[in-house]
DNA sequence: ACCGCAAAGCTAATACTGTTAGCCAAATAA
DNA sequence: TTATTTGGCTAACAGTATTAGCTTTGCGGT
């Protein structure tokens, strides 16, 4: 029996397709797109809840890549406007990488502290043409993430009506210039 | 062997309550709780799936509820500030039930459609003080919604950090009156 | 070139999950 | 009291994750 040449990049760049194509990441369905048996994963990812982490720390430093490269050279309103639509953009086009995004950081694995971290520090370096520090700063963080989160979310489980929604979010963004004009220091 | 007198509604509280509690919610887990056998349970409901229905339709009843309790006699701002606690409020008590709301309503579940309304509408409601119709009107409804749920679901997630969530979520609230004074008709 | 050994595949077995079929007793209706 | 429906059960099957243990591949060292 030959070998199908696996490793744990390959094992990992597969889930995350299928993933992405709305499958369920399932070790069976992996498996069967790699040409192999399921125990056979075991040699390349220590399990299941492995393999989710795996896929969550590369997820959040591709994010945090994505919305660097958005926001670099740009600032105040510019820099919003342009991690909003990369954030949306690459969410809507990798749903299940993105859904993966979300689980806290689990805090004995440094890699993904480290992923989760650097994607908070792009939209932490975009508030800081608006001036904001400490307090103000969390919380506008915090404001942002929130409302970017909470949009695709509900764009991906669909609980929005179909129709124009590049419209709202461009009022969404809109509005949230305004926010963040007036953001109290 | 003695009856142990289920019916759908002690079996769709049973797994509510598991849920709130964190727990999987699987059916073997709720048979246990009800002392009973698994493939008891399709007696009165007919799978998981439709278990998970059940829970969402009737979740979205309750913060339906919740949120048109809150709302109540006020408008405008004081209208957005209640709703807004409320929902937090709700979402973080029964973090469960609330992870069900998000499914879009199953299209042919004429109850599921009619419960994801009567949310929307209290958020509609509230909205109509600020003189917004039309397209003004979904769009600000959209983000209300994003906003909070985006909100509570990285808190559920623990994607933010823990101290002072109340102090960012005030804020949040009065930037979401600004957005909302300064809302394009 | 050959050996040895770690790595990478496999089968088999276990323990969960959900689901269906079919039995039997308990409650209810005639 | 008898007939019927109802609500529990056991048994069986399929799908999932996981572990143990076997075989073969293929590379590194002699």
């Amino acid at each position: 029996m030959p070998r199908a040449g696996l490793s744990e990049g390959r094992v990992v760049e597969e889930a995350e397709q299928l993933a992405d194509e709305g499958g369920v990441v399932t070790l069976a369905a992996i498996a069967a797109r790699l040409g192999v048996r399921v125990p056979s994963l075991y040699k390349h990812v220590a399990g299941s809840d492995a393999l989710q982490q795996l896929i969550a720390t590369r997820a959040k430093n591709e994010l945090a890549d994505v919305l660097g490269r958005a926001s670099v050279g740009r600032a105040r309103a510019d820099a919003v406007e342009a991690i909003a639509w990369a954030y949306r953009r690459w969410a809507t086009e990798h749903p299940g990488r993105y859904a993966t995004t979300l689980r806290a950081p689990v805090p004995d694995d440094a890699a993904d502290l480290a992923a989760s971290e650097r994607a908070i520090q792009v939209v932490l370096d975009a508030l800081n043409g608006y001036g904001l520090t400490g307090a103000a700063a969390i919380d506008a963080t915090r404001m942002l993430r929130a409302t970017l989160h909470g949009f695709v979310a509900l764009d991906a489980a669909g609980a929005f009506g179909l129709p124009d929604l590049d419209r709202s979010f461009a009022r969404l963004i809109a509005g949230l210039q305004v926010m963040l004009e007036s953001w109290p220091t």
